[in-house]
DNA sequence: CGCTCGATATTCT
DNA sequence: GAATATCGAGCGA
């Protein structure tokens, strides 16, 4: 029995892959003395990031120490720090077409170890915990010292699991970009609540 | 509720 | 020096 995504699912555009993570899991393990804490999330909002071809992405320069990740071998992890205070994780992906790609993992619904994450977090709201990239990192512990790691593997610390069917998913621009606007490369459940707080769609 | 701003790594100019 | 795939505190309405 396959619990994880394998390398084939990553081996597809960034945008396929963005679209089919949304209601995946994503499962941090931390030792704790003999035993290990397992905390996760159903995705529930992703962006895609290309090569080239994509404005915003961090690949457009082409590899660099920070984002070699995005150029090496897919369903890895792509941890880097932002604006100075908050780490982001993406997981790689690519088509054959380009030379590099990742995902952005945006927002998580807390489902297990919602305790733990309240201590990281220092906050008790579950509808806070991980609604935004620098958010859920806090929330699961993520760190530079997860770049890297294989999320095709249920053994690693940190990987990605099958999880829930999403009621629905949409397609819009990404946030907190200047360039790149045009493309609707992120995806999420409008009909739940733990998406990031700019990603909320106005119901009238 | 919405707006401004500080924190400050990485990369580019 | 400036921009960036962010967040939360502080302030005013």
């Amino acid at each position: 029995m396959t619990e994880c995504p394998d390398r084939q699912f990553y081996s597809r555009p960034t945008a396929a892959v963005a679209r089919d993570l949304v209601g995946m899991k994503l499962v941090r393990t931390l030792e704790s003395g003999a035993a290990n804490l397992r905390i996760a999330g159903i995705i529930v909002e992703t962006e895609a990031y290309g090569h080239t071809n994509d404005g915003a992405s961090h690949a457009r320069i082409g590899a660099t120490k920070r984002n070699s990740v995005m150029f090496g071998a897919v369903g890895r992890a792509y941890v880097y720090f932002a604006y100075g205070n908050h780490y982001c994780v993406n997981v790689s992906a690519r088509s054959r077409e380009v030379n590099a790609g990742a995902v952005l993992i945006r927002a998580l619904e807390p489902v297990e170890g919602i305790e733990i994450m309240r201590k990281l977090r220092h906050n008790e709201n579950v509808l806070s915990l991980a609604s935004g990239p620098g958010k859920l990192t806090q929330a699961l512990n993520i760190t530079g010292s997860c770049n890297g790691v294989d999320m095709t593997d249920p053994d690693t610390d940190l990987h990605i699991e099958y999880g829930s069917t999403p009621r629905q998913i949409i397609a819009t621009q990404r946030i907190g970009i200047a360039r790149g606007t045009a493309k609707k490369w992120r995806f999420l459940d409008p009909t739940t609540s733990y998406v990031s707080k700019k990603a909320q769609i106005k119901v009238r």
